[in-house]
DNA sequence: GCCAACGTTGGC
DNA sequence: GCCAACGTTGGC
């Protein structure tokens, strides 16, 4: 039997990367990821067609802006190699590659963005990775039951392709 | 192995 | 811009 399809979400400050980057580049490579809870999530969990919530953070009203989908296998970063990037890794190898990427393709960008504030006060969400205090994962897993609650506030019907 | 100092994230 | 909450680093 095929592996169920999980969920999750990514954070992404807008100004450095946006849904709309996404969209207008049709694909891309989710780098940069530099924390072993997240890396974690990516290696060993994450597989192609997961769906992901796609957050913009670090602005003055966070939320949940559009829908995005897993559209690779999780492969090495390939940033931790290149002396001069702001992501290299001196303590990793092409032998012994620390950090990973997969790719990341849009699906849907939500009808209304679903802000962090209107998650906090729900009580549908508890136990939301994201609306926990002092949480700073830019890569976590979502429940089947939460995603699908966010999609509905984002305007969106859940079961339709 | 402890823990203080430091750096980063991200809401506000 | 502030600062709480973490994660990492490095001296010991």
């Amino acid at each position: 039997m095929a592996r169920m399809s999980r969920a999750w979400l990514v954070k992404s400050e807008p100004d450095a990367y946006s849904y709309d980057d996404l969209e207008r580049d049709g694909r891309t490579m989710w780098d940069g990821v530099r924390n072993y809870q997240a890396r974690n999530f990516m290696r060993d969990e994450m597989r192609v067609g997961d769906a992901v919530l796609f957050y913009h953070s670090n602005i003055a009203a966070p939320a949940v802006v559009g829908v995005a989908r897993v559209a690779s296998e999780p492969y090495p970063d390939p940033t931790q190699f290149e002396a001069g990037d702001p992501h290299f890794d001196p303590k990793a190898s092409e032998d012994a590659p620390r950090w990973v990427v997969v790719d990341l393709e849009p699906m849907r960008r939500l009808p209304e963005p679903v802000a962090l504030e209107r998650l906090k006060e729900d009580p549908e969400v508890e136990g939301l990775a994201l609306v926990r205090r002092g949480n700073r994962l830019s890569v976590m897993p979502v429940s089947h039951a939460h995603y699908r609650h966010v999609l509905r506030l984002g305007g969106l019907d859940p079961d339709a392709p």
